[in-house]
DNA sequence: TTTGTAATTGAAAACGATTTTCATTTAGAA
DNA sequence: TTCTAAATGAAAATCGTTTTCAATTACAAA
């Protein structure tokens, strides 16, 4: 089969099926320059493809960020967890197992705001960063865990 | 009134009221050395509070976050939208207008990353940084709706 | 202390996004 | 062409959040 495209051969190597529907939402966030929700994405969909059902449109997104076609973008609506407020601009070192937070305040952003601002032309007016990691607990817990294993 | 807390004061500099509810959820986030979403709030509330209704878990966490009591969070589940993938690590500069997207790979937070692991001892392996602003066309547009107000 | 009023409340319903279920269809290897 | 695991769409279920509304409450002013 030549000319096969990236996304038909990864499908292939992950035993996964090229569907219509698949292609079709591949090529609506190939072209678009604007992140989408999956609502959007449904939505122009099915002016290709007017059977599609939105349940695909789920899954085929999980696929595809799965298989690293597509990448999620976090907004800030929705989805939140609350944290006390210690420090005017807290940025978050948030435990990926237990849940656990520390804030931190450092945040070193300037060089980088200034080079995308003058690159891409937009006026940047915040920033988040978060990272994520395992917290000394977890950490203990989990060497516990394998040590008992062998 | 002597001894008022800096949550009673801010409370009625904004013409708002202490209510038992208020205080308790106040408490739980003070406390807690965790995130929590709404419902672990609601469940830890409920026990000090029983007749508490979870609508006014949400209004209250509205309100400690305009008040800069809380903060939120934002962590890797739900809430999303999608975008193309075009870069194995790539961090976000959002509209917050219109929602277009850019993408850039540089984040230098090696530096970071290595200060708060050994002032933390978390093992740090992953991070998340994204920029928001107003991006070139949303800039334009913003100005000559305003100009056409004057 | 009492009163008046705007703020706050809880319960129920509405809502929107996402997931599950399940019987049917389909892509693609054999 | 056949066979089977993968994929599908429709409907229902589920989850988190918001809205509505009548009843209650905090608290400033009398």
């Amino acid at each position: 089969m030549p000319n096969a495209t990236p996304f038909q051969t990864g499908l292939r190597q992950h035993r996964r099926k090229l569907t219509r529907g698949r292609q079709v939402i591949l090529d609506i966030i190939t072209q678009a320059t604007r992140h989408l929700t999956p609502a959007e994405i449904y939505r122009q969909a099915r002016d290709k493809y007017p059977q599609l059902g939105l349940t695909t449109v789920y899954r085929t997104l999980d696929l595809l960020v799965e298989l690293g076609y597509a990448q999620r973008v976090h907004l800030e609506e929705s989805c939140h967890s609350y944290l006390i407020a210690t420090r005017a601009h807290g940025h978050h070192l948030v435990c990926s197992t237990c849940g656990r937070a520390e804030e931190f305040a450092e945040c070193d952003v300037n060089a980088l705001v200034r080079l995308l601002e003058s690159r891409t032309g937009y006026a940047i007016d915040a920033h988040m960063i978060e990272l994520m990691g395992k917290c000394p607990n977890c950490q203990t817990k989990l060497r516990a865990h394998n040590a008992r294993k062998k």
